[in-house]
DNA sequence: GCGCTTTTGTGAAATCTTAAACATAATATA
DNA sequence: TATATTATGTTTAAGATTTCACAAAAGCGC
């Protein structure tokens, strides 16, 4: 493991980087410079090129980066070369585009597991998934080793969820509920809220 | 209008602060510190300080902030005191939970047209919402004045539907789809992907 | 092979952001 | 009324991030 003490900020990305390169990949390009890269991105090159040098040299003088090579390197760095079981709890509108979703699938995820807590979904069919009881998230996700989770419940029940998560032996969060969560040093919490977006736009109008 | 040349970085903390706010004042709280806010949201009281005192002065030395006024504030300044009316494209999955979304309400915005170009949708109810034809999306959404959009169609289609809606007049958009696009200065854009959010959290697993 | 052009990786500089510190004011206490 | 406590708003310092600028490397044309 290289890398060590990688600002969040370069961290937080990685990831965008990964998602245009696989998009070049796809459409059969072999190599971009950071210029290009970073005029897609909306970044400037500078920057791409100082957070890929955090954790190596990529590229080539008077080239530019190999796409495939990069992309590559990149899902190393984030660690989505295999795909990853995820929890996903709330089977509601959310929760079902979510199982329907063909976007998690080769990059790097997978939902496996769905949870809620109304009776009357709970041993449903939803697609591929058979609804479980939310109240044995603590024993099926510890059992299955699930580190990811994703929480799309109503706002007042997210953070029981939560912790049931975290006993669960969960790192990582991703979570839809529109509250501030609390957890422990070492778990990872990512919130997804449209209107806060929204709301960050509208200051500009 | 005061406030000029506010960082974007503290604009992107205010909704934040109203939503907790909201949060608080709905539990019946009167008064809040910046210290316990800080606290709610993870976020240092300072940094609470310093970036309300961009736009005035709120709190009173001893007490805190009154939760009613900090909040009414806070909706001026982000202009979401009235709802604005925000046009949908991409009526399938996950434009069906936006949809149902009972979320906007009260935040500042509401659905009010749905677009898809799949004919078997277009002119279908859906909820409360009939389905328009994305063709008609320049004239219909310029003619209502609209200014907001959500955007949940495939990749491939997100860059010919953000023209469309630019040349509407819209000037904050919502993109879903998981590509960045390209609009012309003055459009703010917004993005959400699940993925990008999982995959800056596997970094650290 | 030899200029010419392109583009990387990287220190140094510039800019932006956060945190700390404190004077000031309001409140509570006695 | 005096004193202690609390918490703001603001200035100053520290820290983090981005941009700049350039040496070094690689490819290209001839
Ligand atoms: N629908 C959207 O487009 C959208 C957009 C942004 C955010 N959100 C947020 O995502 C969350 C889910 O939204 P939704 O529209 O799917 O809501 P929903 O009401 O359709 O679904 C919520 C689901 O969670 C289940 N649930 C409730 N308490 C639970 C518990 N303790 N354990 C397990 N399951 C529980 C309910 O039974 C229901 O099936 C909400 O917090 C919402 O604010 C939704
Ligand atoms: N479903 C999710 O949970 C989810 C999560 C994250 C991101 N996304 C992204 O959101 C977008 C929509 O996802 P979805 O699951 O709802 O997909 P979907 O295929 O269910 O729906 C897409 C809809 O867009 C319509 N459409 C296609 N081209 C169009 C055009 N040019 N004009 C107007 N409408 C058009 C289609 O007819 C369809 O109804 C995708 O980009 C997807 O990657 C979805």
């Amino acid at each position: 493991m290289p890398a060590k003490d990688v600002p969040d900020i370069v961290v937080s990305r990685l990831p965008l980087y990964l998602r245009a390169l696989s998009f070049l990949a796809e459409e059969g390009l072999q190599v971009i410079s950071s210029k290009e890269l970073g005029h897609k991105l909306g970044i400037s090159p500078a920057q791409i090129r100082k957070d890929l040098s955090h954790f190596g040299e990529f590229g080539k003088q008077g080239t530019g980066y190999n796409i495939q090579y990069l992309r590559d390197q990149l899902r190393r760095i984030l660690k989505v070369t295999e795909e990853r079981e995820v929890a996903l709890v709330g089977a509601g509108d959310l929760g079902r585009a979510l199982m329907h979703y063909g976007g998690f699938a080769g990059r790097g995820f997978r939902i496996s597991l769905v949870f809620d807590n109304n009776p009357q979904k709970i041993g449903q069919k939803m697609g591929p998934f058979e609804i479980l009881d939310s109240e044995s998230i603590e024993t099926i996700v510890a059992d299955r080793g699930i580190e990811i989770a994703i929480v799309a419940v109503p706002a007042e029940a997210a953070q029981e969820v939560v912790d049931a998560l975290v006993r669960a032996g969960v790192k990582a969060i991703l979570n839809y509920a529109p509250i501030t969560v609390k957890v422990p040093e070492g778990v990872h919490v990512q919130y997804i809220d449209p209107v806060i977006h929204l709301q960050r736009m509208t200051y500009y109008l």
